[in-house]
DNA sequence: CGCAAGATTGACATCAATCAACTGAGGTGG
DNA sequence: CCACCTCAGTTGATTGATGTCAATCTTGCG
């Protein structure tokens, strides 16, 4: 069994064992890609999509300047590229951050999914509109919070969505980031990241390191955010119940 | 037939005649609703989705001091919330700008042609994707562009969307929105939105005034705001051949 | 040992928010 | 029928948050 963590702490409990092989059953292969290295770029065909195991992966777009904005991070039991499958063409690069794991699969085998098995094509309906959400959230986030929040919100958000993985563990997780991506997601320069951290830290709630993050005051780190973690759906497996 | 400009300027040569029946059938009824009316709200359990015929629709998340942020805009030929369907709870609000009209679509009906028409369904998954794609793009706007050039995206998207079903004619289109509403769009406040306008006046490239956006030099309105409408995805019913 | 990349800090510049006043159009009630 | 009110839009003055530029520090690694 390869993709045990997809939906996750979400809707996992509504595929049937059926639907775990179908998915699995369509898996093509798995491969390890190194850090720091791109695995889809802005206007290229796709004919598969990809399943991430784990590791973490950005999706990002540049500006004409040159500077980058992150739209997606995905962390392990994420497809990364699912909306690959309908759209074919994407507007954004992705690209990992750390090494990870990854597995393919191939278009067709989605198309058969979309026939034979209705229910589990709208589970993966559903993990793509869980992106969407997201984007939603990050919308809020950079519309309408100052720089410390922006980054509160986003340390909330992957502390949430990697404890349902089960990769949030005593208040600390991993994230292979430099203080210059975490700007490029927050909208933010990097030298103002910097600021921000600080602030956090200074604050007690909480540290971010090396690629660790260590969360010292989760409540408070919230309240500050405006974090809500609904529209991370958790626990949302009686929406697919079959009827 | 109702849902004539659906995917229209987009995929709808996509569409088989049966589909479109399939699709018009779905619909369990057609209404006009009044200007600044609420559709539905943060976390209400819905049990179908709207289709917007004529008019235009927000969607908006509010801070904790009540300033809003518009996550997205609709137009003729939308599925309003159609991630609604595999979401049920969504965590934003919904509510019309200018009047409209529009139709109502049972989940149930929609769960019939998961199952029935595969490719149909694909195509509604595409329409729920092409959201997410503005979501991206909004959250490039708001990182990376300054207010004029926000203003300026915010126009040339709505341009071209209306374009593609047929509401933009001589460089002008209606646009039912306050001054406040397009800054509650582009993450500035109402008083710097009027400022940006005035730029973009005097340089002349876009006048908008009472509702009516008037395009006058569309080339460099998209250079300033680095627009390139791939996003948005014209003619693409090639992605949607069968095969 | 020396270099490179990331992190940190300070000084200063700039963009947008805020506060406040005023205009004009439309609607309404006396 | 006009006085008044409200709402959207407009403008000016000032404040504040974040960007920019530049220097320094730390760490890991060849």
């Amino acid at each position: 069994m390869i993709s045990t963590k997809f939906l996750r702490g979400r809707a996992r409990a509504a595929l049937s064992i059926h639907e775990q092989q179908v998915l699995d059953a369509a898996i093509s292969g798995v491969r390890e890609v190194g850090p720091r290295t791109m695995l889809s770029r802005s206007d290229d065909v796709l004919q598969q999509s990809t399943y991430l195991i784990e590791g973490f992966v950005s999706r990002y777009m540049d500006d004409r300047g040159g500077h980058r904005q992150l739209v997606a991070i995905h962390v392990p039991g994420d497809f990364i590229d699912l909306h690959g499958f309908a759209l074919k063409r994407l507007n954004h690069d992705v690209a990992t951050l750390g090494p990870v794991r990854i597995a393919t699969v191939p278009h067709p085998a989605l198309t058969r999914i979309m026939a034979e098995e209705p229910h589990l094509a709208r589970l993966l309906w559903f993990s793509t509109l869980l992106d969407a959400a997201m984007h939603r959230e990050w919308i809020f986030r950079l519309g309408r919070l100052d720089a410390t929040a922006r980054v509160a919100h986003f340390f909330c958000e992957l502390a949430t969505r990697l404890d349902m993985v089960g990769l949030y563990e005593g208040g600390r997780f991993a994230l292979p980031i430099t203080q210059s991506e975490l700007a490029e997601a927050c909208g933010v320069t990097g030298v103002h990241a910097n600021r921000t951290l600080r602030v956090l830290r200074e604050q007690g709630m909480l540290v971010f390191r090396e690629g660790v993050a260590e969360v010292l005051d989760l409540p408070a780190l919230k309240r500050l955010a405006q974090f809500d973690d609904s529209y991370l759906y958790p626990n949302s497996a009686e929406l697919f119940e079959r009827n």
